[in-house]
DNA sequence: TCCTAAGCGAGACGGTACGTCTTGTCTTCCA
DNA sequence: TGGAAGACAAGACGTACCGTCTCGCTTAGGA
C-alpha cells in the first residue's frame, strides 16, 4: 500500500477519533472529518465508504478485542490482560467504546465478549446458559465503559478484582 | 389539556414507536413522524423541540424506571417485578430500550437502575463499592436487552433466577 | 353594524397603516396586524380575506381616488384639489400609495386617473391617444409618490404648477 | 468559472424569467425556481442569496439600464434607443420591469432615468427642477411599461414621438 | 330582568416556503 | 492519466406565516 494512501487514511482515522471525543461520535460529520484531515471530499469517499467505516476500520486497531478463549487455567482469565490492554490505549478506546462513541462498537464489543465466555463456560461446563452470558457480559462490558468514561477510577487489577469477585462465585456454582 | 392536543401528541409519540420498530431510531427523520401521524410540521415543533424530545415524552410511560429501592426484604427484590412489567409492554420497550432504541434511554435506565442498587447495597452492607455497582447494573441491564430484543427467549421467573443466580452469590459474599 | 365591529375593522386597518409606515407593505405580515390591533386571528378572518384586503378597504377613505373628470374648465383642473386632498392624508396615502406601500394601490390609481385623463381629452380633442395618456398618468403618479415619500419637497400649488408647466404646451399643441 | 456553474445559474436565472411571466414575480417562490430549473435547493443557495438576488444578476443584461447621458445633440435623444433596444429583449424586460415584475426593478430604473434626464438638464440650462424631472421620468417609464404590458401597441418610433410630443415642450418653454 | 345569539380572544391545526446543513455522486482540472 | 478539489441533487432540519377550525367568555338587545 502506497505511503501517500496510508497517510490519508490514518489523517482521516485520527480526525475521527479527536472529533468523536471532542463532540461525541453522533455529532461528527463527514464534512468534520474532512475539513480536520485536511483533505478533498473525494479523497474522503476514495478510502472509506461511510463514517461508520472510518469507525470499524480504527477498531483493528483495538487488538483486544480478537482475544481468544483460554481453554484451561481459571475461569474468566481474559479480564485482567484485557483491562491492561485498554489502559494503555485509554484515549483510543473512550473515543470508540465510550459513553460519545458510536453505539455499534459496544455491540461488537459484546458480541466478541459473549463468543468468548460462551466458549469458556462450555469447556468446563458442558453447557452454556445464554442467561449466564448475557451477565457476565454486561458486568464486564458496564465496568469497562464506564471506566473509559472516568466514571470510576481504578487499576486495572481493582476491575478485574471487582469482576470475578461479583460474578465468579455465581457462575462457578452452577 | 385540550383534547386534541392529547390526540395529536399520542399519535407523535406512537408514530415514533412504530417507526423505531420498523427502522431503528437513528434511522427515523421527523418527516417519517409527521407523515405517519398525519400532522402538520408546525404541529410537531409546537408541541416537541426534537425527536429525543418524544422519545424522552414515552419514556415517561415506562413506569418501572421510576422504581423506588426497597429498604428490606431480599437483595435485588426490583428484578422479577420489572422483568414482568417490561413483559406487558415489550413493544414500547424494544422500541425504546431495544437494540434499535436511542443509546439515550438505555443510558438513562442505568443510572435508575444504578441509583436503585447502590442505595440497596448501602442500606445492607454500609458502603456499596461503585465497581461491584456496576457489575450488577450491567447484567441486569443486558440481560433485559437482549430480552426484548428477542436474542434471549425466557419466561421472566427464568430471567429473574438467572440474574440473581449469577451475582447474588458474589455480592452476598463481599 | 355593531359598535364592536366597527371598533374591530377599525383598529386592524389602523394597525396596517403603522406597520406599512414602520416596515413596508411587503414586510407586514397578518400575524403583525393581529398583534398590533390586539385582536384574535379569527376575528382577523371573520372580517377580511387578506393583508390585500385590508389595504384595499383602506382605500375607500382615500376619496381623491374617486374624483370625477370636470367636462369644462381648463385642462387638468383636477390636479390642485388633488395634491391639495393628499396633504391633508400625507400619512395615509404615503402608507398606501407610497415606496413602501403595496404595488397594487398605485396601479389602481393609475388606472383611475387615466380614466379622469382619457375623458378630459376626448371631451377636448375628440380623441385621446393612449400614448399621451400614458405620458401624463405617468408624470403625475410619479410627482405625487416622490412627494409623500418624501423625496421632494413642496406646496401643492408648487407641484400643480411643475406639472402643468410640463405636459400642457405638449398635450394642446397636438 | 467552471462551465457546469455557468449553466446552472443561467437555468436559474431563465427559470425565474420564465415564471414570472407565468404568475408574477411575487408568486415566484424559490422552489418554484430550483423546480422549473431542476437543481437543487443547496446549489440555489450557493449560488443566490435570494430571490431578489436573481433578479438583480439578470439586470445586468439590461444594458440599456447603462445608458450615458449625451452632452449635446437634441433633449432626451437617449428615448428612441432606449425604445429600439427594449424591443430586442421584451421577454426579458416585460418579466422584470413590467406589471407582473418586482416593483423594484421599476425603481431602480426610475432612478437611473432621473439621474440621466437631470444631467442633460443641467447641461442645457444650468439647473434642474426635480419637479419637472419626476415629471419626465414618470412619463417615459410609464409608458415604457405600459408598452412591454402590451396595454399599449406601437412602434418604437410611435412611442418616441409621443414622448417627446408631450414633454419636450413644456421642458423647452422654461 | 333574563337569555340567547353574535362578537370575540385564544390558540390548535395542516400546510407550505424558507434558508441551512449534510450526504454521497459526478465532473473537471491539474500535476 | 489518476487522483484531489469541489460542484451538484437530494432531502432533512427547525422556523415563520398562512388560512381554517374549535373552544369558551363576554356582551348586547329582544323577550
Amino acid at each position: 500500500m502506497d505511503r501517500r494512501v496510508r497517510r490519508t487514511r490514518q489523517a482521516i482515522q485520527g480526525a475521527l477519533v479527536e472529533l468523536t471525543l471532542e463532540k461525541g461520535y453522533d455529532a461528527v460529520t463527514v464534512t468534520d472529518i474532512i475539513d480536520r484531515a485536511d483533505v478533498g471530499r473525494s479523497t474522503f469517499y476514495a478510502h472509506f465508504t461511510d463514517k461508520q467505516d472510518v469507525l470499524f476500520s480504527n477498531l483493528e486497531a483495538l487488538t483486544f478485542l480478537h482475544a481468544e478463549p483460554a481453554a484451561d487455567g481459571p475461569l474468566f482469565a481474559f479480564s485482567l490482560p484485557m483491562f491492561e490492554h485498554v489502559h494503555g490505549q485509554r484515549r483510543l478506546v473512550k473515543a470508540l467504546l465510550g459513553r460519545r462513541g458510536g453505539g455499534v462498537v459496544v455491540a461488537r464489543g459484546e458480541r466478541m465478549l459473549g463468543r468468548m465466555i460462551r466458549a469458556e463456560l462450555r469447556a468446563r461446563k458442558g453447557e452454556a446458559s445464554e442467561l449466564v452470558v448475557s451477565c457476565v457480559v454486561g458486568a464486564f462490558m458496564t465496568l469497562l465503559r464506564r471506566w473509559v468514561d472516568e466514571e470510576i477510577v481504578a487499576t486495572p487489577a481493582e476491575l478485574d478484582a471487582a469482576f470475578r469477585a461479583t460474578v465468579l462465585p455465581g457462575v462457578e456454582a452452577l
